[in-house]
DNA sequence: AAGCCGGGGTA
DNA sequence: TACCCAGGCTT
């Protein structure tokens, strides 16, 4: 019997390491964290084809919490507009303003400072840490609580899961696998029709013998 | 705990 | 047409 690191998270990240969406412009290397946080504020509830298309513009314009707050709110609320779910632009301008007046426009390493902006939930404060800070722990997020809810065959409601997810982070690798398994939920774990008959973890899977 | 936000892609 | 998307805020 295999544990999970071997039955999940080995063959996890073989899997993203070649299919992985490593192209997106947000994980290039030498993004701050500011740059991070407005990723994952306009890749809440948006898909990252949609998110993708806009991101280089917003962020070449608005690079830094000071040059937010400096901005006309409606040029970044016509930025934002595509994507849907427009409020977020209200988002990033107070979070913006709480930065520079807390923090002297720095994103913090702590997780309760991150918790107190204002559209920052636990989900995009965790991703900032592993992504920006290389901090061992997951974000649970739709696709995430997904594919952890199958392979374990758990309720997707399951309270555990983001222990469980954690639990799963390997040693200074968080962001890889933090994006390996949200490539590998939209892409062949999916909500509707998941890949089941391709799928690498096989019969490792706890709901492989079911109707997923 | 439930309601709400939203344009865009997909089956 | 219905469902889904790197959630979080408000009530």
């Amino acid at each position: 019997m295999l544990n999970p690191q071997q039955s999940f998270v080995g063959p996890l990240l073989a899997w993203h390491e070649e299919n992985g969406r490593h192209r997106l412009p947000w994980r290039e290397p030498g993004r701050s964290a500011f740059e991070i946080l407005i990723a994952e504020i306009l890749l809440q509830r948006t898909t990252a084809a949609s998110v993708s298309g806009a991101y280089l513009p917003i962020v070449a314009r608005y690079p830094s919490p000071e040059t937010v707050v400096a901005a006309n709110p409606e040029a970044i609320e016509r930025r934002i507009a595509p994507l849907g779910l427009a409020k977020r632009a209200e988002f990033i301008r107070r979070t913006s303003q709480q930065l520079v007046a807390r923090h002297s426009g720095d994103v913090s390493r702590r997780y309760a400072d991150l918790l107190e902006l204002h559209g920052v939930g636990a989900y995009t404060a965790r991703s900032v840490l592993t992504h920006a800070f290389d901090e061992d722990i997951a974000a649970v997020d739709t696709n995430v609580r997904r594919l952890i809810s199958r392979f374990f065959d758990l309720p997707p409601d399951s309270g555990t899961l983001p222990h469980l997810a954690d639990g799963l982070v390997p040693s200074r690798r968080g962001s890889d696998f933090q994006h390996a398994m949200l490539d590998f939920a939209a892409d062949v774990c999916t909500a509707r029709t998941p890949q089941c008959e391709t799928c690498p973890f096989g019969e490792h899977c706890r709901s492989s013998e079911r109707a997923v």
